[in-house]
DNA sequence: CACCAGGGTACCT
DNA sequence: AGGTACCATGGT
């Protein structure tokens, strides 16, 4: 049982961008690729030619659990076809060319998000690594590598208590996670939700104190399958006004119905892919004006 | 140092 | 239904 290393093949994947695209927030840049955690796994990643060279702390009888989360299968040419068919559509994905929606835990991912509401994505990261070094199972790492801890699971995080928890400050977020976690551990079943309609799935999920629209629809995309839930937050909203209704103020109901209709069942993949052009767009812009 | 961050909720009209 | 104050904290 020691360090392993393989090559999954894949193309048209940027690894880069979609680690860093604020749907994950326990990768971490190290000095030869990316270091993280899948489950209970400790990983390293890093772009090779032609795939992703995957390096766990033991050796694996299958991959298919990181094929999985990476969504390694998926053609972008496949999903292409679904996106609407509209300048701002072909731009923006022309922009962001690789980027790839992952499959995580829908626990991890639902206690995530409901920490990100109004967290800036670094802030967001600090806080799931604090829960993580304090409440997380402690993990195997190959040697000289930093120690990591798998996300806490929700019966831990209901049983320490809101004040503990708001000790990793997480603030007003504290009493939420606290509620859906004892939710969660009380028997809440996420994975069902997977066999259940887009609208019944959204609406159990935003049962959960913390969880509106927004959260839901994260947790549904990223984790849960659902490829046209249409995550809206600040970035998106703006980006809906500049490029499709001319700047002028627009009620979020509109937005959602246009969203919807428009960008149809893989919907949710274009978001990413807006989101991510949205938040570099600024830093590209620098890039290029320097060359 | 203001301003803002991958929002949700309670409460108002 | 549609609008608004408030929630806690830190990055830029």
């Amino acid at each position: 049982m020691g360090a392993t290393t393989t090559v999954l093949e894949v193309v048209d994947y940027d690894l880069a961008a979609t680690l860093t695209s604020g749907q994950a927030f326990r990768w971490r840049q190290a000095a030869d690729g990316w270091e993280g955690v899948v489950g209970r796994r400790w990983v390293r990643l890093r772009a090779v030619e032609g795939g992703i060279e995957a390096s766990t702390a033991d050796t694996q009888a299958s991959w298919d659990w990181l094929e999985d989360y990476l969504q390694a299968r998926v053609k972008l040419g496949d999903l292409r076809g679904f996106f609407p068919a509209d300048d701002v559509t072909r731009r923006v994905v022309a922009a962001t060319p690789g980027l790839r929606l992952l499959r995580q835990d829908p626990w991890e991912c639902l206690a995530s998000f409901i920490l990100s509401s109004t967290k800036q994505i670094v802030q967001i990261s600090q806080i799931v690594e604090l829960l993580c070094e304090r409440w997380g199972e402690a993990l195997k790492v190959p040697a000289g590598h930093e120690g990591r801890r798998a996300f806490p699971e929700p019966g831990r995080l209901a049983e320490v208590g809101e004040r503990a928890l708001r000790e990793c400050k997480m603030g007003f977020r504290a009493a939420y996670l606290h509620g859906a976690s004892s939710m969660v551990a009380g028997g809440f079943d996420l994975e069902e939700l997977r066999t259940r309609p887009l609208a019944e799935a959204r609406a159990a999920l935003m049962t959960l104190p913390g969880v509106g629209r927004k959260i839901a629809d994260c947790v549904l995309l990223f984790s849960l399958g659902f490829d046209a839930a249409f995550p809206m937050d600040v970035w998106i909203r703006r980006g809906l006004g500049e490029l499709y209704f001319g700047g002028r103020p627009t009620r979020d109901a509109r937005m959602e119905a246009f969203a919807v209709q428009h960008f149809g069942p893989f919907g949710g993949h274009v978001q990413q892919h807006l989101f991510h052009y949205l938040r570099t767009r600024g830093a590209q812009d620098e890039r290029t004006r320097r060359l």
